[in-house]
DNA sequence: TGAAATGTTGGGGCG
DNA sequence: ACGCCCCAACATTTC
């Protein structure tokens, strides 16, 4: 081995060459890089397989744009304190550049890597740091409309990374083999791929994002979140190339798109700082209040709503596409949430895990946000009272109802005004579309109006 | 980033 | 012509 001093360049979830401080800051220092990632086994039980697949192709698509670059990533796994210090000591190292991350796992784990080896933490996984937007009292906000007053009230210092040239690598380093992976058919990997798709939305479809993003039938989101949840897009770059877009547009309505839009990544920062600042949400309801709910926990009805089998088409065809692909559109994420909530009464924290099995996306802190959000519990909540009308959103949202019919194969050839109410349908009638409510198609495990009822009466009971 | 219950208004049918 | 009722449409309040 020679003796050549280089730094090494963690990689978590900034899985990226654009827009990257952490590998910037390493090329800075003019000494030879080396990218690792670390199969970090504490992580990798809490993943799902289509997650870890993700994940793995994406370290695929980062290693051979790596090689393009004359590096290659390293890979190792184990305990990341000391994999980093065995690498330390074999690559003759200076330092180590990662990007911050603010879960509570990770702020641990960095601060024992710090306090052995020198570890340089970069900003990126949000667009604004945690600690950047505070109120005037040196406080983290709790309600986001503010918090995003703040955070919008300065712009980025500067634009976004390029993709360097060349990173100078150390060789005859080992390296694992990284882990076999299938493409996935909705969520191709590498950023390559992720930006064009992301400049392929802000040219085509961001202009009406106001208008659609709420129709589930409609591919009316960016379906970018798997990319912004490992960094293989960055959100800063997304952020500034948005605000570009924003500069040329004339039509109020598509400007109110792309703030829209920008909002949802605002959302994405105000969660990651909630759970940075307040990681009691992982255990616990952000309002202390709420954790006195008497939630009926009914196993039963836990899994027909995994299963897609409520009864509620709406509702069945998210869960569905949840389990068949990873994704789930937002609305319907949001209807299925507060099904499993009010009117199933479920503890929201089944919901959050099972949401963590089967998402791509699943990401710890705009996960945990959303349920509580949907339950009522958290910041900024809905009102307790807010319980969505699982038929009325089907009505609205999905009102040719090709979404259902898309992921609930049995209700395809039902008419249009049955589609959010299979179980109305004339017992002919469900013979002639071979949809025979309670054989081949669930009755609704809940009558509505009733689940309602109960659900303001538990909440209720939690106050005073 | 609801929905239901309740209240109000106003047009039209009718005696 | 007028008051009365019905009820749809809209607004407000309540959960």
């Amino acid at each position: 081995m020679d003796n050549k001093k280089s730094v090494i360049w963690w990689i978590r979830r900034d899985i990226r060459l654009h827009d990257n401080q952490a590998l910037s800051a390493a090329l800075a220092t003019d000494l030879p890089v080396v990218p690792i990632y670390i199969l970090d086994d504490n992580l990798l039980k809490q993943s799902n397989l289509k997650r870890l697949n993700f994940l793995f192709e994406n370290l695929h698509s980062l290693d051979t744009f790596l090689q393009e670059k004359g590096n290659h990533l390293i890979i190792r796994s184990g305990n990341p304190f000391n994999c980093l210090k065995n690498l330390f000591r074999e690559s003759n190292a200076d330092a180590i550049f990662t990007e911050a991350d603010f879960s509570p796992y990770a702020k641990d784990r960095d601060e024992k890597i710090a306090s052995a080896v020198p570890l340089h933490l970069l900003p990126g996984m949000s667009i604004r740091a945690p600690s950047e937007v505070y109120k005037q009292d040196g406080k983290p906000y709790t309600v986001f409309t503010p918090y995003s007053h703040q955070w919008h009230s300065s712009i980025p210092s500067f634009p976004p990374l390029k993709i360097p040239d060349q990173i100078p690598a150390l060789f005859d380093l080992t390296s694992e083999p990284i882990p076999a992976s299938i493409p996935h058919p909705l969520f191709p990997a590498g950023e390559r791929i992720a930006v064009e798709r992301l400049q392929d939305f802000l040219n085509k479809h961001i202009q009406t994002y106001s208008m659609n993003r709420d129709l589930v039938g409609v591919e009316g989101t960016s379906n970018l979140s798997p990319y912004f949840h490992f960094g293989v897009l960055s959100a800063r770059s997304a952020y500034y190339l948005a605000e570009l877009q924003k500069q040329d547009q004339v039509s109020i309505q598509a400007v109110n798109s792309i703030e829209a839009w920008i909002n949802e990544l605002v959302w994405r920062d105000f969660y990651i700082m909630i759970l940075s600042e307040f990681p009691h949400v992982l255990k616990e309801a952000f309002r202390e209040s709420y954790n006195r709910i008497a939630w009926r926990n009914a196993e039963v009805d836990f899994r027909a709503w995994k299963a897609g089998e409520t009864g509620y088409p709406l509702v069945d065809a998210g869960m569905r596409q949840l389990q068949e692909t990873g994704w789930m559109h937002n609305r319907a994420r949001m209807i299925a949430a507060s099904f499993l909530c009010k009117d199933l009464l479920i503890n929201w924290q089944w919901g959050e895990s099972w949401f963590n099995e089967q998402l791509i996306d699943g990401d710890l802190a705009a996960n945990n946000g959303g349920w509580q959000w949907c339950a009522g519990c958290g910041t900024d909540a809905t009102p307790y009272f807010r319980v969505f009308n699982p038929i009325i959103q089907s009505r609205k949202f999905d009102p040719t109802g090709v979404y259902i019919r898309t992921w609930i194969p049995e209700l395809r050839n039902v008419p249009t005004q049955f589609i959010h109410t299979p179980w109305e349908m004339p017992l002919e009638l469900q013979t002639k579309v071979r949809c025979e409510v309670g054989k081949n198609y669930p009755n609704r495990i809940i009558e509505h109006a009733f689940a309602r009822q109960r659900a303001l009466d538990a909440y209720g009971r939690t106050r005073v």
